[in-house]
DNA sequence: CTTCTATTTCTCAGTAGTGAGATATTCGAC
DNA sequence: GTCGAATATCTCACTACTGAGAAATAGAAG
C-alpha cells in the first residue's frame, strides 16, 4: 500500500489524456511566447556545456565572466563588472571576494573616488584564463554549430534588438495591478 | 585611512587605462561567442520581467512554468514535468511540494506504473492560470516588441536549430582533457 | 521464481546567488 | 563650510535550486 510521506497523494487514478486547455492568443502573442520558450530552451542547452566547461577549472560561469571581462577589457570598476554580467550588488562582492581567496583577481583602490575599488586579475588569474579562454571559445563554437557563422550573425542582431528592447524597456510597465 | 576588511586592497592605484588583451580569434569563435554573450543578456533581460511578472502572485518562474505545462497538457507524470522545464530531479519533487502546500497542485498515483505519480492542477491552481496566464502573455509580448512577427518567427528558428543541436550534442565531447 | 539492471521519485546536505539595508564617500546647492 | 541627495560597495539573513545517493518498483533473462 501507498505509505505515501508526500503532503497529500490523490487517491483517484488520472486518465492518462485529461483536460487540455487550447488557449485562445492573437498572432503577436503566440509568435512571442513562442519564441520565448524556445531561445529559454536553447539559451539553458548551450549553459549547461558552458557551465560543465567552466566546472572542470572550479568555475562558475559568472566568476569565468568575471575573469574574462577583466582579461579583455583590463581593470575594472565593480560596478561596471556588475553590471556587464548582471549579478546583484551582493553578488558582485560576493564573486570577486571568491576570485580573491581563489588568488585570480585582486582589489586596488581608486585615488579618484574612495568610494569604489577596481577588480584586476592577478598574474595567477591572468594566466589561468589565457590558458582556458581558447578552451572555452573552441567548445561554444562547437557548441553552436546548429547554425552556420552567416546564420549565427543574424541570429545575434536579432537578439541584439530584443535584448535592447527588453532593458530599455520602452513598453508599458504593468507595474500598475 | 582604508580599514578594509576585504582580503586584500592593494595599495597601488591603478592607472584607469591598463593593460587589456586583443584575443586573436577565427571568424567562427568570433561569431559564436558573440552570439552567446548577446543571447544571454537579452535572455536575462526578457527573464527579468517575466520573473517579476509572477513574482506578484508569488510564483517563481520554475513553479509558474509547471503551472502552465499542466494547464495546457493536463496531468503529467513528475518526470515529463521535470524534463519539460529543465530542473533536477530534487528540483521536481521540491517545486511540487511547494505548490501543494499552496494549493495549487496535487499529486495522484499511476495504476499503471507505482513507481510514478501524476501532477496536476487543483481547482484553485486552475483558476490561478486561466486568470494570470492572458496577463503574463500580454507583458511577454510587450517586452518582446523590440522584434516584428517575422522577426520573431525568424528568431525562433534559428534558436531552435541552436537548441537541438546543442541537446543532441552532434559534437565532440571535449570531456577527455 | 530469482536476479540483475533500468527507471521513477524522494531525501538532504550543500551552494550560488538575491535583496534590503548599512556604511562610506562624493557632489552640488546654499 | 554644511546640508542633503546620490553613488559605490559591503553585510547578512534568506531562498531557490542542485546533485549524489537512497528507496521502491518495473521489466527482462535465465
Amino acid at each position: 500500500m501507498a505509505t505515501s510521506a508526500r503532503p497529500d497523494s490523490v487517491a483517484s487514478d488520472t486518465p492518462p489524456s485529461a483536460q487540455a486547455h487550447a488557449v485562445r492568443l492573437d498572432e503577436a502573442g503566440a509568435s512571442a511566447l513562442r519564441l520565448w520558450v524556445i531561445m529559454s530552451r536553447a539559451h539553458a542547452a548551450i549553459a549547461a556545456h558552458a557551465s560543465a566547461d567552466v566546472a572542470r577549472h572550479g568555475l562558475t560561469l559568472a566568476e569565468f565572466g568575471i575573469l574574462e571581462a577583466l582579461y579583455h577589457r583590463g581593470p575594472m570598476l565593480l560596478g561596471e563588472v556588475q553590471r556587464r554580467i548582471l549579478v546583484s550588488s551582493g553578488g558582485i562582492t560576493f564573486l570577486v571576494d571568491r576570485l580573491t581567496t581563489k588568488g585570480l583577481v585582486e582589489r586596488r583602490t581608486c585615488q579618484a573616488d574612495r568610494r569604489a575599488r577596481y577588480a584586476a586579475l592577478t598574474p595567477a588569474g591572468h594566466e589561468l584564463v589565457a590558458r582556458i579562454f581558447p578552451e572555452h571559445a573552441a567548445l561554444l563554437t562547437a557548441v553552436m554549430g546548429g547554425l552556420s557563422s552567416e546564420e549565427q550573425a543574424t541570429a545575434a542582431t536579432l537578439m541584439k534588438a530584443l535584448g535592447l528592447f527588453a532593458v530599455d524597456g520602452a513598453f508599458a510597465k504593468n507595474e500598475t495591478r
